[in-house]
RNA sequence: GCGCCUGUAGCUCAGUUGGAUAGAGUACCAGUUUCCGAAACUGGGGGUCACAGGUUCGAUUCCUGUCAGGCGCACCA
């Protein structure tokens, strides 16, 4: 509807060019905007101030001449001119109920586009270490890359969703060899656990499965495990170097398939667990991409070549530099440690670069926004191996804050006292969790309130959407009781009978679903379809409070009849997007 | 110290890419059921859009500065 105002208006201008009506002038970019007010019709368009300046008229003036000159149509009953300058256009009744028709057809394809134009865009959200169970700060990632990728998806685009696992580094060393310690134990040795180790119970868990399943296989004596490591920081020592030296032990007393053994048995089994945890959220992957793979398949090895044959890395104190700050970064960055080690950001570059090298048009990274100073790095490396860095797009991310009422949910990864996703989800459920978590603008810090989420009352939004679903399925269950029939054909011929106000404001709001769909895909916003789907249930509830759908009056019944299941269908397309259900039952 | 993000009603937050009289929810007050689900609806009060300049027909939105809060500044991941 936008773009045809858009394109009379855009003619009817370069008409009076021609007819010298107006100064010759290069137009502007037409903006269509849906009004705030019904009294100024259903859309405005400013074309005409934003013309004054350039064609040394006033903006009223223009906007006669345009309106005068404008075409007849069918879809529009009414121009006017208000204010500065503004031209308002009122929809005719016909076109207005147009969408409900529209909305049947398509089912649930409504709302979809072809913005994307096929175009491919990799999303990569939530990739947390592999270490342990997934927390609710994970949560949010998860809950708003999925409504992103599903957003761009329903926007015509051609969405791969990726985790990467890191599944190489200190990290994993450290799960590693806290897995083994704590099999040790499970074996009969004693000895002080590190400070610095892993220490969830999920890790004896493990231990024990190994335990089970490999009996003594991995035995060694506690003399052995921790001779010559320096002290722990309880014991007056350094607790990293404590960690490190363990590691080294345990690489050699295992050997490099026994280590390889144990370090599996805890990368499996923490990663089998995030996964099912991702997909009982209702998050679901095309592909998780191992970091180790990268340095197996030389694709570390490559881009490192790569900066080096374009002169991006230099060596100092014996490690290798990528030079960044030629690119605005503070400082330069090591890519190989003097140890021959390459680090973190190799990988990183590397499996950007393996990103662009799969041809994706658009690359997405979803980070918690503690990662920001990461950015800068990131698009250097990429602009250094001769890609162009605005393919990528890097989305934060804020914490969210939990509370249960007023109360704040004390939370510190150190201590590990955080809240797990699924604690989350068991005690306010997935869709309560996900809608919640799009609620807010993802760069917003928020405060997520555990009662209010879990609340069976009007205070909650999540329920307020799902009952004006059920509430339309309700209406036509007790329409069979009546032994009365909905009949779609008849309700279409009905649809000028919609003249109330509150039917005027749904078919309007209904007929805003596709622009919302585009405006959040673009983006990347998908609380502007939360609040969407409140306005609309809003609209229902308060439509609903007011008149009666099951009347007397077939042709009306059957015109609201249909209207409200139009309704329906354009709540559970939203909410399927966000990855919430739409109940028939409450 | 430098960089990024944020500052809108008592509280939690929107604000259609610069538009008309700045909006919801919540809280508070007052109402609505012989009627398809009251998990709903109706009405009311509540604002120096942090502050000061600038850009223009027009600024909550863009630019600069100040103040306040969050985060980040590793041969960790």
């Amino acid at each position: 509807m936008k773009d045809q105002l858009r394109h009379i208006i855009e003619t009817t201008l370069t008409q009076l060019i021609a007819q010298n009506s107006l100064p010759a002038l290069t137009l502007p970019e037409i903006q269509i905007d849906r009004t705030k007010d019904k009294s100024h019709g259903d859309f405005a368009c400013n074309v005409a101030m934003m013309l004054a300046r350039s064609a040394k008229m006033n903006p009223r003036q223009i906007a006669t001449l345009l309106v005068d000159a404008l075409p007849e149509t069918d879809f529009i009953t009414k121009v006017d001119i208000a204010g500065p300058g503004f031209i308002n256009f009122t929809l005719s009744a016909d076109s207005a109920q147009q969408v409900v028709k529209t909305i049947l057809a398509e089912g649930e394809q409504f709302g979809q586009s072809d913005l994307g134009a096929g175009q491919s865009v990799q999303v990569e959200f939530v990739s947390a270490n592999p270490t342990g169970p997934l927390h609710v700060g994970h949560g949010r990632g998860a809950a708003y890359g999925s409504a992103v990728s599903s957003l761009l998806k329903a926007a015509g685009f051609k969405v791969h969703r990726e985790y990467y696992v890191n599944d190489a580094g200190r990290q994993m060393d450290i799960l590693a060899t806290s897995v083994w310690l704590r099999y040790l134990e499970t074996c009969g040795e004693t000895f002080i656990f590190p400070s610095n180790g892993y220490k969830g119970a999920y890790v004896s868990t493990i231990a024990e499965n190994l335990k089970f399943a490999h009996g003594d296989a991995f035995l060694a004596p506690t003399v052995d495990v921790f001779d010559g490591v320096v002290a722990d920081e309880p014991a007056g020592g350094d607790k990293e170097r404590h960690i490190d030296d363990l590691i080294s032990n345990a690489r050699r007393l295992l050997g490099e398939d026994g280590y390889r053994h144990v370090f599996d048995a805890g990368l499996n089994a923490i990663l089998a667990d995030i996964r099912q945890d991702l997909s009982d959220f209702g998050t679901d992957y095309d592909e998780w991409f191992s970091e180790r793979s990268l340095m197996e398949t030389g694709v570390v090895d490559d881009a490192i070549d790569a900066l080096k044959k374009a002169e991006m890395l230099y060596e100092k104190d014996g490690a290798w530099w990528f030079k960044s700050t030629e690119f605005g970064d503070e400082k330069d960055r090591v890519v190989v440690r003097d140890n021959g080690q390459t680090t973190y950001f190799a990988s990183d570059i590397a499996y950007h670069l393996n990103k662009y090298q799969r041809g994706f048009d658009t690359v997405i990274d979803i980070w918690g926004s503690d990662h920001h100073g990461y950015i800068p790095r990131v698009k250097a490396s990429l602009t250094a191996m001769g890609k162009n860095a605005d393919r990528l797009k890097v989305l934060l991310v804020q914490f969210a804050v939990l509370y249960r009422g007023s109360e704040k949910v004390a939370m510190s990864t150190r201590s590990g006292q955080f809240v797990t996703l699924r604690e989350l989800r068991d005690e306010v459920g997935k869709d309560a969790a996900r809608f919640f978590y799009v609620l807010r603008g993802a760069d917003q810090h928020m405060d997520f309130d555990l009662e209010l989420a879990k609340s069976q009352s009007n205070d909650n939004p999540v329920y307020y959407v799902q009952y004006a679903h059920a509430r339309v399925c309700s209406v036509f269950r007790q329409l069979s009781e009546r032994s009365l029939t909905w009949d779609k054909v008849e309700g279409e011929k009905q649809l000028t009978r919609l003249t109330e106000d509150h039917e005027q404001a749904l078919l309007s709001m209904l007929s805003r679903y596709p622009e919302v769909i585009n405006t959040a895909a673009t983006n990347y916003t998908p609380h502007l379809l939360a609040h969407y789907l409140m306005d609309l249930a809003r609209d229902f509830h308060t439509y609903y409070n007011a008149h009666q759908f099951i009347v007397e009056d077939q042709p009306l019944s059957q015109a609201r009849l249909t209207l409200i299941t139009a309704v329906k269908q354009v709540i559970t397309n939203g909410l399927s997007v966000l990855g919430v259900s739409a109940p028939e039952t409450m």
